[in-house]
DNA sequence: TCAATTTATGAAACCGCTTTCTCAGCCGGG
DNA sequence: CCCGGCTGAGAAAGCGGTTTCATAAATTGA
C-alpha cells in the first residue's frame, strides 16, 4: 500500500499496470492506440490508486496553464462583474478557467499586478482605464497575448473591445435635448480615465450639433457615495436634467436628490450609463444606456482563445450602446 | 543573441552571468549568501534578458502554485462578489491569485467543476449550499484544503465559515413582530438551500416565541425576478409584511408591489438578507440583515492560509448579522 | 605552517507529466 | 524461409525551476 496521504504519481499507476509512464500519459490523453486490455489496466490502477494528473507538471510539460487572467480597477462595480461571468463561464466551456486581480482603483500599482497575474497563466485581459498610455505600451510586449478593454489605440498591436461611450452619450443627450432640456449637467468619472475622456467627446459632439445647449461639467468618481456628494451642487447648477459618468452614480445621485426634497424626473431628469440589474430597479427606473458586458466578457475570451490557438485574432471592435429610455428622464419642468 | 520570442531561462541567464543555475535560483529567492559582485552580475544578466522566473516551473518543484479557487453558484450575485471582492485582496497581499469558478446555479456540475478547479491551485473556498450532503461528503477528501461557506456541519472535518441566517431572519421577523405584524409571509430560496433551511428554522424559533403570529410560506428563489413574480401572490396572502431570502428578491418585491399599486411601507412591509450595496439605495431603502460579506471573504483566506503553511487552522465560525433598520418595514397598517 | 572548519558555488537529482525516438515483435510478400 | 514494413510500447530527454549534497577555496586556531 502506498503511502496514502500524498497524491498518486502516474509513475506509480504505471507501476500498478505494468505499462510505463509513457503509456499511461497516452490512456489519459486519448492518445492510445494500442491493445484494449492495457487500456483497461491502465484505467483500472488509476482508479485503485485515486489517481489525478497534476495539472501542474502537464501545465509545464505542455507549456501552457489553460488559465487566464482578468485584471479590473474595481471588482465591486457590477459592470466588471458582468464581464467577469460571462468570461469565466465561456473560459470554462474550453476548460479554461479564469484568475482575478483587482487593482483597487490605483493605476500606479497596476503594471506590477499585471505583470505578476500573467505570469501565472496563459494570457491576460487587462482593463485599466486610467493607467498612463507610455505604461501600458511598455506593459504590452510582456503580456502578450492580451485584450485590452475600453483602450481602443492604434498605437498598440494589441486587439481591444471598446465600447461606445461616445456616441452612446452623445444619443443620451440628444434623447434629453428632444424632451426639451437645454441646460445640462456631466458628472465626470475618475481622473483620468479613458472612458471618461470618450464620453466627454461624445457630449463635445453633441454640443457642436446644438448650439443652444449648455453643459456643466462636474468631477464625480465611478461609485454612488460619489453622485451621492454631487447631488447639492447638482441642483445648484441650474440645469435640468444630469447625465452621470456610469448607473452607479446616477444611483446616488438619484437618492441624493431624493434626499433634497426634488422629485426625479419632474423637478430634474437623470440619466445613468451601463444598464447594470439594478437600474431598472430604482425609483424611478434609471433611463440609461445599456452596454452588453456579457457579450463583451465573451468576445474577450473568444479573441485569447483565437490568439492561443496561433489563430489569427479578429481585430479591434466597437460595442454599440443600446438607448435604455425609462422613468427617470422626463420633460423639461415647466 | 539568443532566440528572441521565447522567454528567457535561468540556464541562460546563469551561462551570461557565468554562474550556475542554482547560484541564479538562489539570487532570486533571497537565499544568496556568497559575494555581492556575484549577486550583481546575476541581476544584470537577468536584466539584459528581460528574464522571469517562471512560475509555473516554480510552482512543480516547490510543489504549491500560489493560487485558490472559489467556487459559487453564482457570480452575478451582490453577495458572492463582495465575498470574492474581499478574498481576492486579501488573498493577494500574501502574493496569492483566485481562481474563479461559477456553477450557475446547478448543483450537479459541482463536484466536478470543483475538483477540476482544484486541482490547478492550492485550495478552495467551496460555496455550495444546494449540494447534496452526501456528495459534499465524498467531495471533501480530494478537495482538501477546503474551506466550506454557509455549511456548518459536524461531519465534515473542514472549517466552515457561515453566516447566523437562523437568528438573524428571526430577529427581523421580531422587528416586524414589534410593529405590530401578525401575519407574516417568507419568500423562500432556491430548492434544497442549506441557507435557506437555515432561515425556516430562524422563523420556527420565531413562531415558538409568539403564539399569535402566522408565517406563511412561499418558494421563491435567490434572484430578482423571482421576488417580482411573487409581488401579487404576497398582495393575496394577506400577510402585512414580507420577509425575502435576501435583497434580491426583496427588492422584485418592492418593485412588484409598486407596480401593483402598493405603498412599502404604509401597506406593506418589506425585508430582505444580506445587506447588498443596493440595499440602501433603493425606494423606499431596504430593512436588511447586514452580513459581513467582506469579513467573510478575508477570514475565509486567512484559515486557507493557516492551513496552507501547516498552522492549526482556527474552528468553524459563525458570523452574526447586524439589523439594519430602513424605510421598508413600518407599522402595522391602520 | 598545517590541520580543522567554515564558506561559497556547482553538479545533479528531482517535481510529475509529455513526447520523440527507438526497438522488439509480428505481418505479409517474394 | 527470410527480410522489409508496420505496430505497439518503453526509454529517455525534456519543460524550468529548487535543493541537497559534495567540493574547492578560504578562514581559523594551535
Amino acid at each position: 500500500m502506498p503511502r496514502r496521504s500524498s497524491k498518486a504519481t502516474i509513475a506509480e499507476v504505471a507501476q500498478r499496470a505494468g505499462v510505463s509512464p509513457a503509456t499511461v500519459s497516452r490512456v489519459f490523453n486519448a492518445r492510445f492506440v494500442g491493445r484494449s486490455d492495457v487500456a483497461e489496466r491502465v484505467r483500472t490502477a488509476a482508479a485503485e490508486l485515486a489517481y489525478t494528473p497534476s495539472h501542474l507538471a502537464r501545465s509545464l510539460a505542455l507549456g501552457q496553464t489553460e488559465a487566464v487572467a482578468f485584471l479590473v480597477p474595481d471588482l465591486a462595480n457590477p459592470a466588471f462583474q458582468t464581464i467577469l461571468s460571462a468570461m469565466s463561464k465561456t473560459a470554462a466551456r474550453d476548460g479554461y478557467r479564469v484568475l482575478v486581480a483587482d487593482s483597487a482603483e490605483s493605476p500606479d500599482d497596476e503594471p506590477l499586478l499585471a505583470s505578476q497575474t500573467r505570469r501565472r497563466c496563459d494570457a491576460i485581459v487587462l482593463c485599466a482605464p486610467r493607467m498612463a498610455k507610455e505604461k501600458l505600451l511598455a506593459l504590452a510586449d510582456q503580456l502578450r497575448p492580451l485584450v485590452l478593454i475600453n483602450r481602443p489605440d492604434p498605437g498598440f498591436a494589441v486587439p481591444s473591445l471598446s465600447i461606445d461611450y461616445r456616441s452612446g452619450i452623445a444619443r443620451l443627450a440628444e434623447h434629453l435635448h428632444q424632451l426639451g432640456h437645454r441646460r445640462l449637467v456631466y458628472l465626470g468619472g475618475p481622473p483620468n480615465s479613458v472612458s471618461d475622456h470618450h464620453r466627454r467627446q461624445g457630449l463635445t459632439d453633441f454640443e457642436r450639433r446644438h448650439g443652444d445647449v449648455v453643459i456643466d461639467r462636474l468631477a464625480a468618481g465611478a461609485a454612488i457615495e460619489d453622485g451621492l456628494a454631487l447631488a447639492g451642487t447638482v441642483r445648484n447648477s441650474g440645469a435640468t436634467a444630469a447625465l452621470a459618468f456610469n448607473d452607479l452614480v446616477a444611483i446616488g445621485l438619484l437618492n441624493g436628490l431624493g434626499r433634497l426634497g426634488l422629485t426625479v424626473p419632474d423637478d430634474i431628469s437623470v440619466a445613468g450609463f451601463d444598464d447594470i440589474p439594478f437600474a431598472s430597479f430604482t425609483t424611478p427606473p434609471l433611463t440609461t444606456a445599456s452596454v452588453p458586458h456579457a457579450e463583451l466578457g465573451a468576445a474577450a475570451w473568444r479573441r485569447l482563445c483565437q490568439t492561443l490557438r496561433g489563430q489569427p485574432a479578429d481585430g479591434d471592435e466597437l460595442f454599440p450602446t443600446r438607448l435604455e429610455l425609462r422613468a427617470s428622464t422626463g420633460p423639461l419642468p415647466s
